[in-house]
DNA sequence: CCATCTCTGAAACAAAACTTCAGAACTTTG
DNA sequence: CAAAGTTCTGAAGTTTTGTTTCAGAGATGG
């Protein structure tokens, strides 16, 4: 229950001292977040130990309270998270920089929200056990999916785990084709039909190992190939070379499968992340 | 901005014992509601002297502001914004794999949102106009940075600018120094304080070129040595390593200085983005 | 190994919040 | 209408909470 509703309905029982208080309140109730109850007491024309009544009248223990009470309140009613929002609207070449920050920002939120809320959490954890326990991981992803599969790259490395970024055609071919037991082979491909990536997953399932897909495109010929598949949701401008909103949305996956693989041995992980972290900024 | 932003991002100039603070408030910071300033330094293991001296570092005036500051933001949070939001706690090793992806994604999309509500369009402006018309455009970043400044030069060399990924250290050091007229040349360092980057900037800015930051910190070093910072807002996770957050803040900035770009000449990128197109993606 | 500088927390200090209590104001009742 | 009782109020005192100072611990650099 909001406090400003409270003072609504409790003012009945309230003392002419109080009264004066709440009235104050209520027309700016900002005024309890600046100023000290002295400095409030004085504004109402009355004295501190009303103000501290009517606190405790409220239910409130005193005056720090109300404040942290008031605070979220007024935090609550301010809030303009997703103040960019403006959707349904293609960037143009008539907008303003902010219109198109804007419009950018509103798709790529919608974008993260949409794809983790329409995750398959089962085949998140499928996918984050095999990574978990593969023996080696192969990550293919070409042109602009290749800087997610990087960025997985990284960070499983960092973590200790033996991961595999297959840039270059010869090497992600043969790596493909030789896959030990206990490979996971990875697709990145937003419109799951990048020809090389479905044909490195087509070869890497054939040599036995398990191979997931990451792409925009749940029926694509990549979502086909492999044995499982994370899709990403996003809508893309028309500037879509840029890549900008579905890149997002396949990171904040990859930021999913991340967390997995790194929770399974959290101790571990948190441990080999501050020290390679001393190394990188020392102090 | 938003308090939880500014303590990520002041914490590489913090002292181990406010580190310590920062760190109790970034995995609960509703304990600074509840808490008097004396509770609080128990529970961080340090004194209420240095408590304070956190606040003043946050360019608070004390412990009241801090107090007020994340009263209101917690408010903020807890509107309700997309279906995942999850904020206000860290993510713990006890959390299913759901309530990660929803957590990393809620911060995710509050970076977002910060950072590009918390742009400064003039100097993006400014930005846009120097990388429009620059003869050539330098992009140093190191580690996790890296990344994003190889995201920002694909989509610039994309649509025909002559930019540079000065991955090498040598190849950096001699392409700031060399810098013909009209370079513009673009820092990424999330801290601020990578040391190689920071260097790289001065050096081409020695050399006459138009130098700018890309960071997470207003004041640091990167950016005092800069002619232009654009900054983005990141609360990252424990888990910082994976960068996760801080990345994601740091695209959507490439995003607008690409957007920007693109569209001092739209028909002719449009152009170019549609025939790249059907080179990558033939049908 | 010493000089210097930075960081830290205990203790003194200041300010704000809370409580008490005596008296004012209002109610009730004979 | 006045006396007794009740409630309300704010000044002053008390306690709690927050801020500043300062001397010593610890790190840093020569």
């Amino acid at each position: 229950m909001g406090i400003q509703s409270t003072i609504e309905a409790s003012s009945a029982k309230f003392t002419p001292a109080m009264r004066r208080v709440a009235m104050v309140i209520r027309d700016t109730p900002s005024l309890v977040l600046d100023k000290t109850i002295y400095e409030l007491a004085a504004t109402c024309g009355t004295s501190v130990a009303s103000v501290v009544r009517f606190c405790q009248a409220l239910g409130l223990s005193g005056y720090a309270q109300l404040r942290m009470s008031l605070a979220t309140e007024l935090g609550k009613e301010t809030a303009q998270f997703g103040s960019n929002l403006i959707l349904g609207a293609e960037i143009a070449r008539s907008d303003t920089l902010q219109e198109m920050a804007s419009k950018v920002a509103s798709l790529e939120m919608l974008a993260i929200d949409e794809t983790v809320s329409g995750l398959d959490y089962e085949a998140l954890e499928r996918v984050v056990a095999a990574l978990d326990g593969a023996q080696r991981i192969l990550l293919f992803g070409i042109g602009a999916s290749q800087f997610v599969a990087q960025d997985l790259h990284h960070k499983l490395f960092r973590i200790g785990r033996n991961a595999f970024l297959l840039a270059d055609p010869h090497e992600a071919w043969t790596a493909a084709l030789l896959s030990p037991p206990r490979t996971v082979a990875v697709g990145f491909s937003h419109s799951g039909e990048t020809a090389d990536t479905v044909r490195y997953i087509e070869i890497a399932r054939q040599a036995g190992a398990l191979t997931i897909a990451l792409t925009g495109s749940p029926d694509s010929a990549l979502a086909r190939a492999a044995d499982e598949c994370l899709v990403s949701r996003a809508r893309e401008s028309r500037l879509r070379a840029g890549a900008m909103v579905s890149r997002i949305a396949q990171l904040a996956i990859v930021d999913c499968l991340f967390l997995g693989v790194a929770s399974q041995r959290y101790e571990q992980t948190v441990d080999a992340l501050e020290r390679t972290r001393d190394v990188t900024h020392p102090r």
